[in-house]
DNA sequence: TCTTTTATATGATTAATATCATGTTTTTTC
DNA sequence: GAAAAAACATGATATTAATCATATAAAAGA
């Protein structure tokens, strides 16, 4: 349903709100480690989030990636958009372009309304949101 | 969310269920060109959702492809299937192979039931369902 | 200021999808 | 039968996604 590089992202940046902040950042090689992604691929994905704003980074001795407030106020739907593209979980499921609510393709009205759904939890729910069900112990995180 | 592949087999077995039948085949040329699919990749892809069933063909003068009634109660999600593997819409949202119900990863738990729910009516749906919603004009199929 | 450590930028390689092309087989019709 | 019309099988090419590699720039600490 998502590329790898969404995926990848999603781990790296939820691993990243439970475990750093701006006094304990995480190298690249590292969080590939922990997190079961190949570690050049992870350098360049890290970099691509801290340029956008979803994580933060520090250069030189010391640096590393981190979360900051701010990085974990962003919303899982953020995180898969900036890797996968805005119409990535959108887009109509047979490819028609003047494919809307108004003129909608037969597969669009039967399950557009569960998908809307599913894309308004991911929409609505922040990085923090995730960090505290899982320090609550109510889901796992078997990176 | 779906292959261009499955996207195609899904547009050309819906457009075949509502203009053909075994004494009125269709070419894959033709099919091609009406619902605007590059013609050798369709005709690859339909020789292959004939091979498994999923719709039906016959060679030589006065052949082409075609939807025969068994063909007409296949399911949506049985095309996609057929062209995307099992696991594409199903599998875990991180990509954690023992993510399930019972240790969910904190995205599964989230955005499970509505995905689900979407899954069951990709499931429960028919050609023939969506082919008759067309003709009686409930949606529309602007290929 | 120099060295070390880190992210950054960029590009190369590999693998997977998507697309194109063509010879072979089957079936119809004459 | 022979010729033509189609799908079938197979492989080649192109494009995109995934992965790897490395030189550059910035920051810290000595």
């Amino acid at each position: 349903m998502l590329s790898n590089s969404s995926k990848y992202a999603l781990k790296a940046v939820i691993y990243l709100a439970l475990h750093t902040d701006v006094n304990n950042k995480m190298l690249a090689k590292d969080i590939s480690e922990r997190i079961n992604v190949p570690k050049a691929y992870m350098a360049k994905l890290l970099q691509g989030l801290a340029k956008r704003k979803i994580i933060s980074s520090a250069k030189g001795p010391k640096g590393g990636f981190y979360s900051n407030p701010s990085n974990k106020n962003v919303t899982l739907l953020e995180v898969v958009e900036v890797i996968d593209g805005e119409k990535k979980l959108e887009s109509c499921f047979l490819g028609l372009d003047d494919c809307n609510e108004h003129k909608p393709c037969p597969i669009h009205s039967l399950i557009s309304p569960s998908r809307s759904k599913m894309i308004a939890l991911l929409e609505s729910t922040t990085i923090y949101d995730l960090s505290k069900d899982l320090e609550l112990n109510k889901v796992f995180l078997p990176v």
